[in-house]
RNA sequence: GGGGAGGUUCCCGAGUGGCCAAAGGGGGCAGACUGUAAAUCUGUUGGUUCCGCCUUCGAAGGUUCGAAUCCUUCUCUCCCCA
């Protein structure tokens, strides 16, 4: 099977400037295509991380993947889908993030033998000379047209400005020099970039004569429609130190049963007959099907290791089986430990509750157990003995165990 | 440059002198029901020493016993004209 059918067959390919010619390259030749990734952050989350499949799976079947990390472009940022104009990023910030962002890319995508390549677009973008650039790419775009697309849609009612305005321009010039420097005659992306992608094309057409392509991979989205991967927190990072491999694992243990398919497919690497097999699983046994998916996403993105730990926590606090180890654990001093130490105070310094009155509604609703007791009384003391072995279990709600330890 | 309309709590969006910590919806959180699911129902959703007090309605001043609401200046956005 060549690579666009499996994409395919994995629910990945949402839409192609021309479907056809894009199956027939990736099922007959080495193309080299490519991927950017803003680093408006300092990690990526869930959302860049399906597109990363969809690459893996693009390299596996022999394809030479560039993964351009856009400093240029984040300088500017993407207007598409924002109501705002999004605060600037320094140009400090940007370079940091694109370091963690590389790191993050790097872990997925392979750059031996020329089977990969990274590049940042701040290295061709930000030495432009703007009327050489006005005379020589700018005058092929029409801002008619440009006004028409989706992207910007939402923008003219609230505003846009000639910076964002170029944000488009920027990524066409990018597929530009990758076409010229690499022969890269693919673009893929989030479906969202689609309009973003478009122009690319035209623009290599008229420059370099040549017939280039984009093929955008459908959003992870649930199945009412809505953006997956949001937490209370925002998204869900990739980054250990922003989203634990434990919440993370949590996160898709808990997701709806129309949803595992979807993220059986394009978020493992599991073999399509299994994923079958496993998202046809009736009533109840669903919950093994979503145990293996939180299990062998956590595996991919955070290894073995923390994917084994964060399954154990889970049984141990879900079937009192296993051991709880890993459970999310905040620390309190002995010193802190006083005859005044109430509930309040506990959650308060711990950090668990980000204010007394949480703590008060929390309690006042019967969803807050310590030691698996329901709280019911706002100035129940904290004492010694309710430490096991310098232990305490804080149970938020149904779902949320955090361990303090006594130091 | 001229004229008009706006900026409200996490988001959308009511509110045009006291009954406003601010309707309604979304989202979040908690409870019930469950399968650590969805849907549904209920409660809750600025802080706190919780029938009180403090901070909040773009920013800074002012009027008033009292302002999200009135006035002044500033600032940002949209629309129309040039």
């Amino acid at each position: 099977m060549n690579a666009f059918d499996v994409l395919k067959e994995r629910g990945y390919i949402a839409q192609s400037s021309n479907e056809e010619a894009v199956k027939k390259v990736l099922s007959s030749e080495q193309v080299t295509l490519y991927c950017g990734y803003d680093p408006t952050a300092d990690s990526l989350h869930i959302g860049h991380f399906i597109t990363l499949m969809a690459l893996s799976h693009l390299q596996k079947a022999g394809h030479r993947i560039i993964t351009l990390v856009g400093g240029g472009t984040a300088s500017i940022g993407d207007p598409t889908g924002k109501n705002d104009m999004r605060k600037m990023l320094t140009w400090e910030d940007l370079k940091q993030n694109a370091e963690g962002i590389k790191k993050q890319i790097s872990k997925f995508i392979s750059y031996e033998n020329d089977r990969g390549v990274m590049v940042n677009n701040v290295d061709w973008l930000l030495g432009l000379e703007y009327l050489p650039f006005l005379r020589e790419i700018a005058v092929h775009f029409s801002v008619n047209r440009m006004l028409t697309f989706e992207c910007y849609k939402t923008r003219m009612e609230q505003g846009l400005s000639l910076l964002e305005f170029n944000y488009m321009v920027m990524q066409s010039y990018d597929f530009l020099q990758l076409y010229k420097n690499y022969h890269c005659t693919l673009q893929v992306g989030g479906d969202d970039q689609w309009s973003n992608m478009l122009y690319g094309i035209d623009l290599i057409r008229k420059k370099e004569q040549a017939e280039v392509n984009v093929l955008t991979f459908n959003l992870l989205l649930t199945s009412d429609g809505k953006k997956m991967g949001k937490t209370e927190k925002g998204a869900l990072w990739l980054d250990a130190n922003k989203t634990s491999p434990y919440e993370f694992y949590q996160y898709f243990r808990n997701i709806q049963d129309d949803d595992v398919y979807n993220c059986l497919c394009q978020l493992t690497f599991l073999p399509m007959d299994e994923v079958r097999r496993l998202s046809a699983l009736p009533g109840e046994k669903m919950n093994d099907a979503k145990k293996v998916l939180a299990y062998e996403i956590t595996k991919i993105i955070h290894g073995e290791l923390e994917a084994k730990k964060a399954e154990e926590t889970a049984l141990a606090l879900f079937s009192g089986s296993g051991s709880n180890e890993n459970m999310p654990t905040k620390e309190l001093s002995r010193e802190e430990l006083t005859a005044e130490l109430n509930i309040i105070l506990l959650l308060e310094k711990t950090g668990i509750s980000p204010s007394r009155s949480e703590t008060r509604r929390l309690i006042e609703q019967g969803g807050l157990l310590i030691n698996s007791e329901k709280m019911t009384d706002l100035n129940q003391l904290i004492q010694l003995e309710d430490f096991k072995e310098n232990e305490l279990i804080v149970q938020k709600g149904k779902k949320t165990f955090i361990k303090v330890k006594l130091i």
